[in-house]
DNA sequence: GAATCGTGGCA
DNA sequence: TTGCCAAGATT
């Protein structure tokens, strides 16, 4: 066992990215940076963080700031509470601590948005202390080095990794030992095509040796997609639209949105023009028909939206007494201070384009 | 324990 | 085009 981390500690020393989060041992950028990464690539992160270590460089910082600043500074970078719970944390960091970061797994565990992996790469690259580290990445590394084919979505293969995962530790320098694992995992021992060929334990590997790498390791769910339709409308009066705030769960939390509603299935021009829905959050408007967009669809893990986008032109101010009356209006320089579903921004280039060329359309 | 939560890259 | 999945956490 010792021999394996001794020969991946050896291969990180040699092969490692040069990553800014790298080489600090500041709890604060250690902690921000595994958060941005939570199911993010590096390709995807490292312009955020950077970002956000500009913004905000303590933890100080990042507690006084709005939330309206975070999460806008987040948009883009999707499972959006993640940046309610980055600030939440931060905030308890400078209540509760002082300002300083627990020092200790479970006093870092119990912030929010910290779980088992945060809580032990901080604890392990901040403060040196012998805490393994299980991410994708050391789910797949383990379970090919030692051919096991535990589901790894499953309770009893989350508890058999994570002991795998401590046992196999060099609890003298866990740091580089977990940093090692995960590298390895993101740049050699790859979901797909992993190079063997260069693997520094490929002598090691049961699955390499019984021919198993490309079925470890196992998943026992499979992700099912469902479709929805989903109608926006965009409703100007001169240059502001109407938008409102989403709250703090489910999709899209804390990110902005315009009026719409959800359809059962494919609608025409026409059929969404008479709907229901249409007509109750038009009703008493006086307002002309700009526009109907084709189909925009958005990919999400769990399903495919496609999204119709209705502009509408008000020709008076609205009734107070309206169903949009929860829907506040935003000029385009108030819009720049706040976040929006990627959809939304797709929304916005495609309008753009629109009318820089109308003849396209 | 199962379901959810985004976005983007890759084959 | 489709499916996979990525330095996971929460409910």
């Amino acid at each position: 066992m010792e021999h394996l981390s001794a020969a991946l500690c050896q291969w990180y020393a040699a092969n490692q990215r040069k990553l800014p989060w790298r080489g600090t041992h500041d709890p604060y950028k250690i902690w921000l940076s595994e958060v941005i990464l939570q199911q993010t690539r590096v390709a995807q992160g490292l312009a955020y963080y950077q970002r956000f270590v500009e913004a905000f460089p303590t933890v100080a910082d990042l507690a006084q700031a709005s939330g309206e600043r975070v999460t806008r500074l987040w948009q883009g970078l999707g499972y959006y509470s993640r940046a309610r719970n980055l600030h939440l944390a931060a905030q308890q960091v400078v209540e509760r601590h002082g300002g300083r970061f627990p020092e200790s797994y479970a006093g870092l565990r119990a912030l929010p948005g910290v779980g088992d992996y945060t809580a032990a790469a901080v604890a392990s690259l901040a403060f040196g202390l012998p805490h393994a580290v299980v991410d994708g990445n050391v789910y797949r590394v383990i379970s090919r080095l030692l051919g096991i084919s535990t589901p790894i979505d499953s309770g009893a293969g989350k508890r058999e990794f994570a002991s795998l995962a401590q046992a196999l530790l060099d609890k003298a320098r866990p740091a580089l030992h977990n940093q090692a694992m995960m590298e390895f995992g993101a740049t050699l021992c790859t979901p797909k095509s992993p190079q063997c060929g260069r693997c520094p334990v490929a002598d090691a590997c049961v699955a390499l040796r019984s021919g198993r790498v490309d079925e470890l390791p196992v998943k026992a769910k499979k992700i099912v997609q469902k479709d929805r339709f989903l109608v926006y409308l965009f409703i100007t009066w001169g240059d502001s639209f109407l938008a409102r705030q989403r709250g703090d769960d489910g999709i899209w939390a804390r990110l902005h949105e315009f009026p719409g509603f959800e359809v059962e299935g494919p609608l025409t021009d026409s059929e969404l023009l008479a709907s229901e829905p249409f007509a109750a959050l038009t009703q008493g408007l006086a307002h002309e028909l700009e526009a109907i967009g084709p189909p925009l669809t958005h990919l999400l893990t769990h399903q495919r939206i496609w999204a119709r986008f209705v502009e509408l032109r008000l020709q008076g101010p609205p009734p107070p007494e309206h169903p949009l009356g929860e829907y506040t209006w935003l000029s385009p320089s108030r819009s720049e201070d706040l976040a929006f579903p990627k959809l939304m921004l797709r929304f916005f280039d495609q309008r753009r384009q629109g009318r820089q060329s109308p003849s396209l359309f």
